[in-house]
RNA sequence: GAGGGUGUAGCUCAGCUGGUUAGAGCAUCAGAUUGUGGUUCUGAGGGUCGUGGGUUCGAGCCCCAUCAUCCUCCCCA
């Protein structure tokens, strides 16, 4: 016999733990169906080549690779061989693997798109809710399986969208309670800046600048020399990082900094931001110049979800993307989307202490087991009870009474009721809540209008 | 991929510089009362101390390896 134990970076969920997690669903489900996107689902495996080299070098290393089956085959014994000698050398080979986990929603529903364009009527809004995997290290709010909420738009370049995924962020977000700060950014300034800097090397820049918030200015510029950016280099980037102030003051000095290469990006900002503005004048988004996010296919408008009061990475990600679809050989379907990172944001409830008590509650009755002859009687009732929609149930024997409430209790089950001999005598029912002690004598027709939904 | 912490009962943990039969709280089960529990009292079950080696007269404790888990860096949701 061996120990059960659960793939590293994997969890079970537990009754009590699922509602939450269905809790968190449901409110991003409902905001998602109210501003008009269609649900999808995707396998969970796709072809390898589908994913790698979409998610950047990195990003190839975390995907999980299935292996196929039949490589003991002796009529292949050769082939599999010489991939696996491919494999061995850091090459992907197809005598090896060809299908691997999904890494992400968004790379699948491109796929999908590319596949089914010629059905869909565009703009096609989308919506899907489903884990993936990444064979990244675990550690505090990471996971080797956790779930993405994405919706996505394609086939429109309408910053109509940019709007109105900011406002599900927002809606979203409102609705479970957390407090959050949604970063934007353009990836045309960044480009802007890299262009500044004497082009190319974008990455690097993007990289170094991203840390800013974590190690701060002077390390920056440390990795910045270190990987070989001159003085007058650097010295754009050190003024491009000191840029600081609220968002008109931010677009202003990036404006003078960046000049005509950073004109779209910052056009783009400024109208999404003035769109977004608040009737006190505030707006609900941020600029964060830092904002660079990894992905490698985001060509315009890039956000990034912050947890304020919890100690998290980013609970939510997303951006445009110009061309997808155009790796799937369907080229010209622009597109923008979100990700909501439900396993992180369950994190930071918890932390909170903020699920609804209402998610923990059992069914609304259990039925006392007081015999055999009695519990026939009861479970009519019950029948009953149920066939009108109210949820219950009844305890297996005759047990002692303190186990009969202790059920009750650890279930979470706010009423229990008798039907003992009395009570058949005279055709009622006795109804106790468990958290004021309070007793009543019911007839059965009043019993049920007792729970039955308005 | 690099580096650290932690593994003792179902859960949370104690266990001294290595020394008899490894403990506590909670939980579970049984009993004291039985058509109304949660307080109380009594008792019981449950651990090859993650696993495998080593040092020692003697290891839960020290050393090595291994596995699991948590955390940090990298990257991300």
């Amino acid at each position: 016999m061996i120990k059960p134990t659960l793939p590293q970076g994997t969890r079970d969920f537990p009754p009590q733990t699922l509602r939450k997690r269905q809790y968190v669903l449901q409110t991003i489900r409902e905001v998602f169906e109210r501003s008009g996107f269609q649900p999808l689902e995707t396998p969970a495996m796709e072809n390898l080549d589908t994913l790698l080299g979409k998610y950047g070098e990195e990003g190839d290393k975390l995907i999980f690779r299935i292996l196929n089956n039949g490589l003991d085959n002796p009529g292949k014994h050769d082939q599999a061989m010489a991939g696996f000698h491919q494999v061995l050398e850091g090459q992907n080979s197809r005598a090896v693997t060809e299908r691997a986990l999904r890494y992400d929603l968004t790379i699948p529903f491109a796929r999908f798109v590319a596949m089914n364009h010629g059905q869909l009527s565009f703009p096609f809004k989308r919506y899907q809710m489903q884990p993936v995997w990444r064979a990244d290290k675990p550690q505090k709010g990471r996971y080797r399986e956790f779930w993405q909420c994405d919706a996505d738009v394609v086939g429109s370049p309408s910053l109509l969208y940019e709007a109105e995924l900011s406002e599900i962020y927002l809606e979203a977000f409102r609705r479970l309670g957390i407090a959050v700060q949604i970063r934007i950014n353009h990836r045309h300034i960044l480009a802007a800046l890299a262009e500044a800097c004497g082009g190319g090397r974008l990455t690097d820049i993007t990289a170094a600048i991203d840390k800013l918030d974590k190690v701060g200015l002077e390390k920056v510029m440390e990795e910045l020399a270190r990987k070989g950016f001159d003085d007058a280099q650097c010295s754009i980037i050190r003024q491009y990082l000191s840029i600081e102030g609220d968002n008109e003051e931010k677009l202003t000095a990036t404006a003078a900094l960046l000049g005509t290469h950073a004109k779209e990006g910052l056009t783009d900002l400024r109208w999404l931001l003035t769109f977004l503005r608040r009737p006190d004048g505030s707006d609900p988004l941020t600029i964060d110049l830092t904002l660079a996010r990894g992905l490698d296919y985001y060509t315009g408008m890039i956000f990034e979800v912050k947890a304020l009061e919890a100690v998290m990475g980013s609970i939510g990600g997303g951006g445009r993307y110009d061309d997808l679809t155009g790796l799937f050989g369907v080229p010209g379907i622009p597109g923008i989307g979100i990700s909501f990172g439900v396993d992180r944001i369950c994190d930071v409830i918890e932390e909170k202490g903020m699920f609804p008590p209402s998610i923990a509650a059992g069914p609304a009755v259990l039925f006392f087991h007081l015999g055999e002859a009695e519990a026939r009687q009861a479970w009519q009732l019950l029948l009953a009870l149920r066939q009108q929609g109210t949820a219950c149930e009844m305890y297996p024997e005759a047990a002692r009474f303190d186990k009969q409430f202790k059920y009750a209790e650890r279930r979470h089950i706010p009423c229990v009721a008798f039907l003992g001999a009395e009570e058949i005598a005279e055709q009622t029912v006795r109804l106790k809540t468990l958290a004021t002690g309070e007793q009543e004598t019911l007839s059965r027709d009043a019993f049920l209008q007792r729970f039955a939904r308005p």
